[in-house]
DNA sequence: TGGTAAACGAGACGGTACGTCAGGTCTTTCA
DNA sequence: TGAAAGACCTGACGTACCGTCTCGTTTACCA
């Protein structure tokens, strides 16, 4: 009776990671926030976790992997799609978060080094994979919008994601400008032009 | 006087570089095309310049002012806005320039550069002169656009043209898709929707 | 047959060593011959024995106690005295076997393990026995030749042993000179020189 | 004026190595004693010379050229000959050097040092020249015993000098056995029987 | 024949040192 | 005398073995 157990796969010897992966993550995440991607050294998240460096070379291979394994396993990176009822606000709130994500102290630090290395090296993965995966949450969104009637069944959802999160993108990190108030309904009024929503309130309501 | 000759402000005597400056750029860019800019390094950029790395760190303070100097040197981030006629035309000229810019390997190594700390490094700077300048070399066409009464005289430009470039960046270096035939029209049509385009002719002469 | 007597001490259930105690020994010696002892690993050996690190680790604390047993195992450095009838072709024969042991490959490479660490680690045991070993077994033909008259009783055989062996290390490991034919025959001489031998026959009989 | 010196090649920026050197000598010999070869760490000299890891590597490949340099630059290996009139005096003296090698705390550690690697690794270099040196330096003592009719004239240098030192490093090493009173004496006239020194004291005199 | 204790395999771990690379600084040389 | 060269320190890299440990799994004796 020793292996049937209870189906918890993490639970018996999966040996996904070393013991003290927990505290390896926390250290790897906290000096990220503190030195930024570039400075990060596996050294010093071997010493802040209390584990030597070279338990941390046996479970990763570089930092890129070790930080995209602390980015999954924390929740930072994590999406939530709201359902206002309205694709006007579905995005304004979409946008919202995407401008919480490069403002706060937290996950902008995270969204500074996916930009490193501008795709090219391992942590490129980790940006493709995030916004892969952010895209197909995203896309209920567009379905609830089109079944409502106020999007056109054949609009591309990548693409107006592409445009309102470039644009935040694009102003915070590469112009490196402040994001005023009302940004975030200016980018989306200028992708989902106000009259076209408007045009047709009965569909709401189906 | 070693630099003799004309009018150059580069060549006056004023000793705004060392002298071997000019291999120096070279070598830089080079690297930086061959390696990216992570694993750009000032000691290879000396040997190959032939040059001692003393040499390199008494003129530029690190890696970051180097290659802006280098991108500055050379001509590969300047600029050409089009004139075609239209709003349309002309966005799609600066798209299709946005997009060469992500794809042609001599520049999109450039762009990636400057993705690269995330806006946080020195080289920041280099992009945020680099979209600033962009920006202003941009105006006219909106100014033209308003003039012809394509666009309303209160829209914001910068919006715009972040929409625009953001989406391409997005993709090209975020996403790591690849940028297909008609994305660049699909991008100014979402931005600037046709029907405005064309719905009211009698719009322009207002 | 070293070991006299009965039961080979091995075989009784004395557990003395490992069950793959075998492969370890042949791994240990043909690692030692490939490498030289300073770059001969327990982890090396435990593989190409196809055993785990920790059994090793769980018969012999560390190297030089592993390659002990290893020696002591196989048969490589048994000697054997052989009786010439004459002290000078005894010795001849005694040097004869030292310059073989410094000189082929298989047992060379011991010789030189041995000096490793100049008798001050573990390993110097297996030197220091070796050594005493050795002796015991010659003194049988010092004892014969004062028998025979050509040594005098109070004659010294360990002195004559170490100048001959001291001799043939000296050369070949510490000078590393190559060991000329008549070399063998020079050192005996220089230490029991040849007009003693000869210049009484008489002392044979008495 | 700067630059003719004196002559000694030594003087000028001959960069023969590192600023530091001689603290890098003494750290390393220093080490040497207190641990033995085995155990003595480019790390840890660097780290007792104040000197930075690197430094050491740029100027020395690895510990063994490291000590090399510093036996040499030091002159703990230094040899003197004395000439006692005598042959049998002139040998005593040397084994008695030999002897005070073997012994003395800071000299033997560095002939254990030389015994390390068997001859093999690069430390080898250094016992080769060492005792060749040293031979070289020993020669004028057998002239001398050859003018003085001691000596024949065919006689081996090398061969009496490798019965002598073997016998010492022989008994003191790899036997491991203290070196008695008398010792030195025993093997001076086992090599060189005194009746042979005895037989024309008229010589002494030519 | 079935229980049990020794031996074993698997593999993670903290640790020391390795030898290397690049970043910057400081000192010396030289034109 | 100021630019260049070269030696230097610092910090981190990624790797190899070390010797230890835990935890299940054989193996083989023997009861």
């Amino acid at each position: 009776m020793r292996g049937h157990s209870t189906g918890n796969p993490q639970e018996r010897g999966t040996s996904r990671g070393p013991r003290a992966a927990e505290r390896i993550y926390e250290a790897t995440l906290e000096l990220l926030a503190e030195r930024g991607y570039q400075d990060l050294t596996v050294e010093a998240v071997a010493e802040r976790a209390g584990v030597n460096k070279t338990t941390i070379y046996r479970w990763w291979p570089s930092k890129a992997p070790l930080l995209r394994s602390a980015l999954l396993h924390s929740r930072v990176l994590d999406v939530e799609i709201a359902d206002t009822g309205s694709l006007r606000g579905d995005l304004v709130a979409l946008a919202g978060q995407m401008v919480r994500m490069v403002s706060d102290q937290r996950t902008s630090v995270v969204a500074r080094a996916m930009l490193s290395g501008g795709g090219q090296d391992e942590l490129a993965v980790v940006a493709r994979d995030f916004f892969a995966d952010r895209l197909e949450r995203e896309r209920p969104l567009f379905a609830r919008a089109v079944a409502r009637g106020e999007l056109a069944a054949d609009a591309d959802p990548v693409l107006l994601i592409d445009l309102i999160a470039g644009a935040v993108w694009m102003r915070a990190l590469l112009r490196q400008l402040p994001l005023e108030k009302g940004f975030v309904e200016s980018v989306v009024d200028a992708v989902v032009p106000p009259r076209l929503q408007e045009s047709d309130p009965s569909n709401r309501s189906s």
